[in-house]
DNA sequence: ACAAACAAACCGACTGGTTGGTATGCAACC
DNA sequence: GGTTGCATACCAACCAGTCGGTTTGTTTGT
């Protein structure tokens, strides 16, 4: 048992982090205030990070171990249609998008958004955790190139890239207008686009 | 000669933070900084705003001010065929997208992704100004269905709000993955959506 | 034509509170 | 008995915002 020591302080830093940056965003989040949503006191912060800044990079290594989870177990695998599960996330990631803004938006978007130039940890963070979850959607989409006989004209991390690039668009106009329907409106679009994509004939492998 | 006296610090206290929220973001951004980047002083600056937050607020929307000449003014509104000068217009955010970061990304998305919960008024100036630049597409988008016999299957504010949410997703990932390339990237899948949206018989009015 | 009167623009030192980070101490546990 | 985990007290730097005073420009009275 090395490093399964009580990881539980260390976690409730990063998980209070998540919420505090996704209402306020980073700078204007005190360690003071991360530290009282953790209940611990700030000899405890300092002991787990050397500073703000490793918190936050840690955090958004931490987020994709709380978010891949959650959509590894999500029901839009269940189809055996991969362009089904393709859309069967894209519309789980639609219809997330009610309720308090705060609680569905991105925390590693709000992080890359504000640090991307003065803290290389928290970009580098950030994009791990985009890039990977792009990934993610990489195999169902070649699958689904395969079972419609696509070809090279669709790209399928570049496709992928392009959903992870529309729900942080969606965040966006959801944060800016008040309203998260002006996301969900966005992520329907790209619905649209995926379902047009596989359905045209010049995208045909014989093409 | 009653109100056309001499905005000159008050807009060089605007565009100096243009340059530094988009660098650093709002929070991280101090009145001192922008100051400094005006070549004001600090009275100077209370003088002319009550608080930073008004200064925010009242820079969202000198920013449309700024940037809605440059698009009225840009070539992509030759074109005789309406969707070409939509797909200018596409084509031309994707060409912006080289060079540094921080002068191409948007200055209101970077302010609504903070404070979108903590300022009521940088929220508003922020979806004043993205949602302004979204209507001004909707002219070319309602002349690119008429001349194509689109109907009610594809919405031109839908549409011209899907538009600005794909870039403002497009700045994130250029931020996190700190290239360009990988924003532009996603703007043309916006580009092969609407090539598509506007080729596809089923979205003709008579289907 | 000139100056007194007024107001808007601006300066920079100052303040009270907050910030990220440190130093020290202490209790539990291998 | 020393390392790990955490608490308290503390600090220098920095923050947004204030305030008394100066400069500059315009209006008005004569």
């Amino acid at each position: 048992m090395a490093r399964t020591a009580k990881p539980d302080t260390r976690n409730a830093l990063m998980e209070a982090a998540f919420g505090l940056v996704r209402r306020q965003g980073l700078a204007a989040t005190s360690v003071d205030e991360i530290c009282a949503a953790a209940g611990v006191s700030k000899g405890a912060f300092f002991h787990h990070f050397k500073s703000k800044d490793e918190l936050a990079a840690a955090a958004a290594y931490h987020w994709s171990a709380v978010t891949e989870p959650f959509f590894a177990g999500a029901p839009y695998h269940q189809p055996e249609d991969p362009l089904e599960r393709l859309l069967g996330y894209i519309d789980l990631r639609a219809e997330m998008m009610r309720g308090e803004i705060a609680e569905f938006t991105c925390f590693v978007g709000t992080m890359a958004q504000e640090a991307w130039a003065t803290s290389p940890a928290v970009r580098a963070g950030a994009w791990d955790s985009m890039s990977r979850h792009a990934e993610a959607l990489v195999p169902d989409i070649e699958a689904a190139k395969a079972s419609r006989g696509i070809g090279d004209e669709v790209d399928a991390q570049g496709l992928a890239r392009h959903t992870v690039a529309v729900v942080q668009g969606a965040f966006i106009l959801a944060k800016a207008s008040g309203d998260p329907a002006t996301g969900a409106e966005t992520v329907r679009h790209l619905r649209r686009f995926v379902e047009l994509l596989f359905a045209d004939p010049r995208n045909l492998k014989d093409a």
